[in-house]
Parts: structure tokens; sequence; C-alpha cells
DNA sequence: CTGCTTCGTTGAACCGATTCAGCCAACGGT
DNA sequence: ACCGTTGGCTGAATCGGTTCAACGAAGCAG
């Protein structure tokens, strides 16, 4: 049933290594042997075993991809860039979702390790750079999404997380916003202190006055449980600004709850701009990531360093995220 | 710096049978050895390599999962049922995504043949029955997720559709709802066609009219567009039945903008329960299937046939769905 | 003391591809 | 007629594990 390079071998009359070349550098053999090989493949229904092919070869031509959060919209659309451009390039992706937990991520670091993943996509937590330190050591070139790489060693695709940060506190001074409540998650994710950098450094310039505020982990629920907060807070806020939409469409939701109009009482601004923000019941401003170009172009850069080897040059691209205004921000009414 | 068995075993001065005996059968060494073939290794650095390990036990301890939607919150659920399934008993789980294009299934399939997997987890759809075939003809074990199987040659995890619809329908008829709107994808997805075939059920039994709307891809903007056509239907309804929860987050977005009040104007009900839903503003009233919990059994029963070969029994289990009720239904006011 | 298990270990053969040195024929230039 | 080159093909060696027949030593029964 399962047939080998030798079965078509002999069937179509020839030695292994045509097949192979065949397989491989199709232009060096003649086209009568061609014929020959085709037919004997089709008829015996031959599919190459890619492990014998990646044993002997070395080379895996897969490539991992290690994302913190497969629930998050904007990692399955991370995933759908860098899975369409392995596809195209004959690679395999190997998605693994760490959940956000630590042993995880360290346990999927050593299953790619042992497919001799060719290439590795990651967007590292804090404590998984250990892991990533393991990876270099083996020569495993990796590239971080959304994370830029502090060595020039490194490649990176990620987004100008201050720029982001500063520019949706401006946007918001521009309505006439002049207290803003800042919802942020952990310091310890590089993204986060970006951007607060930039709500502060913005907030400066403008002359704005932020309210810091902070969840665990940056989903819906977390978002939801703030807002309370928030609405209890001694000091007047007028718009609030979340550190991700999930997190956003939780304050959103409970807002709403409260009776409180969107955008009149409260301007609200998410981050990613991911799919559901857009139908949210009030569709949310946002300040948006081009996700599945990050990890396409993550990708693309890995297959060229794998392709290239030592010639390659590693590359720190940065994106600026763009503003996206809908109905759940306006100009402030005094 | 790639180490092999061989590096392993002369540093720890055995045989390489006995380090491939430490790494698979651990009893079988003795404790001293054991030793000296622990602290080789950690020396080393030594992984094993899964390709060489493949090719020669012949299972390759990889699955495969090919879902037809990656975007959808529902299948990256189940993705991450499966996966965690896969990773306690030391399997690879390959996560594929053809988004709902029969040329990239297909193209998946034909990588995952020669991934040699060892079982294939699927949401096949109609085209893609002829990929599954060419599995079967391998003797690749396959078991549907979501479908149930036709065959008993075939193992399924799937959901009573029939009753999904049927309970959405009595529900709302027991609310008082008489006209209802029906709001389904497309009739080839077996899916779509058991849930109507439950909401027509019941609506005879209830004595209730439904009035059925289409749409062609079940994503957020077709429930939006395909709002206007509810609204501007002669026949007036008081309910609206999604076949999923992404159309009925697009539809309640639509009516909202239309000033309609939910679930005054109208009650509202998707299928799925995608933690979006429940976190939407007007949080929504859903048909509740355990996506998680079908990824996760579906990975083991693959497991289970691969592990016990032709001794192993086809199930093809059903789940009941569950209504969960939100704020986006209520009791028909006269 | 002998024969029989059991336990732990050994190392060569093998899985199915790729690689590469080497071979043969045909062709062209001188 | 001779030699060099080129194109096409061959098949043995190899990648890094697993498998398994065989073997030595230890333990135990008779």
């Amino acid at each position: 049933m399962a047939n080998s390079i030798r079965d078509v071998a002999s069937r179509a009359q020839v030695a292994v290594g045509t097949v192979s070349n065949f397989l491989n550098r199709p232009d060096r053999v003649a086209e009568a042997t061609r014929k020959k090989i085709e037919s004997a493949i089709a008829e015996l229904n031959f599919v190459p075993n890619a492990s014998a092919r990646h044993l002997r070869s070395g080379s895996s031509r897969t490539i991992g991809l290690l994302v913190p959060d497969i629930t998050n919209p904007f990692f399955t659309e991370v995933a759908r860039g860098a899975g369409d451009t392995a596809s195209e390039n004959d690679y395999t992706l190997l998605l693994c979702n760490s959940d956000e937990d630590p042993k995880k991520e360290e346990r999927h670091l050593k299953v790619l390790i042992e497919q001799r993943i060719c290439g590795l996509l990651i967007t590292p937590s804090f404590e998984g750079l250990a892991g990533v330190a393991e990876l270099n050591r083996r020569n495993i070139p990796t590239t971080f999404i959304d994370r830029k790489a502090e060595s020039l060693e490194q490649s990176s695709v990620s987004m100008d997380d201050f720029y982001g940060g500063k520019s949706a506190v401006k946007y918001l001074a521009s309505l006439g916003h002049t207290s803003i409540a800042w919802v942020n998650g952990p310091l310890s994710i590089a993204q986060c202190a970006s951007r607060e950098d930039g709500v502060m450094d913005s907030a400066k310039e403008q002359n704005v006055k932020i309210n810091k505020f902070q969840v665990n982990q940056m989903r819906s629920q977390n978002g939801y449980e703030v807002a309370k907060n928030i609405l209890e807070s001694s000091s007047h806020v007028t718009a609030i600004f979340c550190a991700n939409d999930l997190v956003a469409l939780g304050v959103l939701r409970a807002l709403l709850e409260n009776g409180k109009k969107i955008p009149t009482d409260y301007a609200l601004i998410g981050y990613d701009d991911i799919g559901f923000s857009a139908s949210a019941s009030i569709p949310l401003t946002s300040i948006a990531q081009p996700a599945y170009k990050l990890g396409a172009l993550a990708a693309q850069m890995i297959i060229n360093e794998v392709e290239n080897g030592k010639k390659f040059k590693h590359e720190q691209i940065v994106f600026k995220p763009e503003l996206v205004i809908r109905a759940s921000t306006q100009a402030l009414r005094k």
C-alpha cells in the first residue's frame, strides 16, 4: 500500500537515483524517462515520504509558529498569513498554541526541535525567551512576530506600539478629551509597555490627564470586570483606551449594561482591529494592525533566511499601525 | 551541534540499542545505565530526531486536523481541544486551514499524506469527501468532527443538529412567538440542512410560521446584509434564528443601526455560542456546542484507533447541543 | 554442579528517501 | 581517428533512529 521510490523505479525500469532526480530536478531527466516515471507514479499512487526525505537531506521544510493565544483573532490572522505563505513555497507550517502558559510553550518548543523545524516564528513571552535561546544555540533561525528583536542577529516583524499608543491619545485629544482612562495589560508584555510609553508621551504633549487601569489577561472578561473600577473611579474620564479589542469589547458591554451611552458618555478605543470590532453593536474605533501581513511577511523572511543561509541579512521590520475611526468615538460635547 | 543517538551511546559507553531502549522503554534499562545515559544526553543536549524515528518505526505520532475556517472561534476551540489532547498523549497536531477552498483542502490533504500522518480529524466539505476517500484507501484512520459519518467503518464526533434547530424554535414558541425568521447557510453544508429539518419539524409541531432567509457564507458580514431583507420583508416576524453566531452578530448590528430594540422588537438566537456572543453588547441567546470537547474527544478517539488497530470499534458519537438563554430573547409582549 | 529463566545489553539490518562519484553514449572540434 | 565535453543514468553509501536475534551473567531449582 505504501509504495517507495524503489517500487516506482523498478516499475518504470530506471534506477532509484533517477526517480529522485525526477522528483527534485525534473529538468535533468530526459523526456522519455520522465513519462515512464510519471505513469509509474500514477499507477502506484506513490506519494514520497517526507520523513525519509528530511532525514537524508537534513532540511525539513517545516516551519514552526508558536502563538500565545489561538483564541485571539489577531493571532488566527497571523496564522493564516504565515500558513498561506508557507504553502505557496512548499513549506509545512506547524502551528502551536501555548495558551499563555510557559509550561506549554516550553513543551511545544521541545517538540519543534524534535521535528527539526528549519525555522521558527514566535511571539515570545517574557519567560519564553529562554527557550528561544536554546533554538539559537541549535542554529535554528527564529523570527519574532509582533515583538521587535533587540539583537541585530535576529529578524523580526513588528508594530510600532509606541506610535500606536501615541496616536490614539492624540486623536482623543483632538476630539477635546482631556481626561482619559488607559486600560493596559501586564507591563511584562513588551507590546503593552511600549503602548503605555506612547500613551504617556502623547499625554504630556497634548496636556491630557491619564488614569491608568490594569488587567491581568487581555481577554474580554477582564475588560468587563475592570469597567466597574473605571465607573467608580473618583476622577471623571470622558474617554477610554484599551490595550486590545477583546478588553475594549468587555468594557463596552459593561458600560452599556450600566446605562452608559457610547460614544456620548464615553469615547472608546481598542487596539488590533479584530473582525468582531467592526461588527460589534457599536462598531469600535481601533488601532489597526495588519495581522495577516505580519504573518505572511514573517514567513517569507524566515524562508529566505533558511534558503540563503549565511548570506541572509537580518532585518527588523516595523510597521506603523493605523487609526480606524468608527462609531465608538466622537468629539466631546461641552 | 546536532547530536545523534550514536554520540550519546559512545559518550555513555553503551550500545545504541540501549539508548533507544532508554528512550522508549526506560523500565528495561538498569538503574546505573540509565544514569549514565541521562547525563550523556544532558551533556550533549541531545534531542531525538522525529523524522528518523518515524521513518523506521513506521508510525508518525502526528495527527492532522483540517478545518474549513480557522477564523471562526468555533473551530479554534475545536483545535485547542484536539491540540491539548494530542500533546497529553505525546502526539503532534498538524493544524491546517482550508479557508473553505476545495483547492487548499486538497493540497493540505496531500501534504498530510506526505507527512504520513497516523490519523486525520476533519470537518469535511462536500467536495472534500473525495480526498477523504483517498485517505481511506491508504488505511489512514479518519474521524469526522461536527459531521456524522454515514458509514459504520468510520468514527465521528458530531452534534445533533436536528435537535438544536428544533429546540431553538420550541423555545421561541414557548415565549409566544408565532412568526420566526430562519437565516440559514448553504444547504450543501450537512449541518445547515439538519438544523433546517429540525426547525421545520418543530414549526409544524408548535404551529409556528417560518420565514426562510439564506446567506452564502456564514460570516458576520453576510448576516449584516441579510438583515435588510428581513426588515423589508412583508411578513412580520418577531423572532430571528440564525444558523450560527457570526451571522447572528451581523444581524444584531444591522437591527440596532436601524433603531430596533433587542429583545423587545425582535428576539434573536444564534448557534455555536462562541465566546464573543456572551460578551456582545446584547448578550446573545444561542445553541451551545461544546467545541473544545468535540476536538478533545475526536483526538482521543483517533489515538485509540491508531494504537489499537483492528481491535478498535468505530463509534459515531452525537452530542446534544444546549440552549443558553441570554438577553437577546424574551417573552413576546402582546 | 547443571540446566533453565530472567534481565540487561549488544550491534547489525533496516526504514525510504537523497547524494554523488562514476559510467556510457553521443557529439563536435581538430 | 582521437579526445574532451556534455547529458542522462546508475547504484551504493548515507541520514538517525528502531528492531530483534543473540548473548553473557546472575539467580534459582533440583
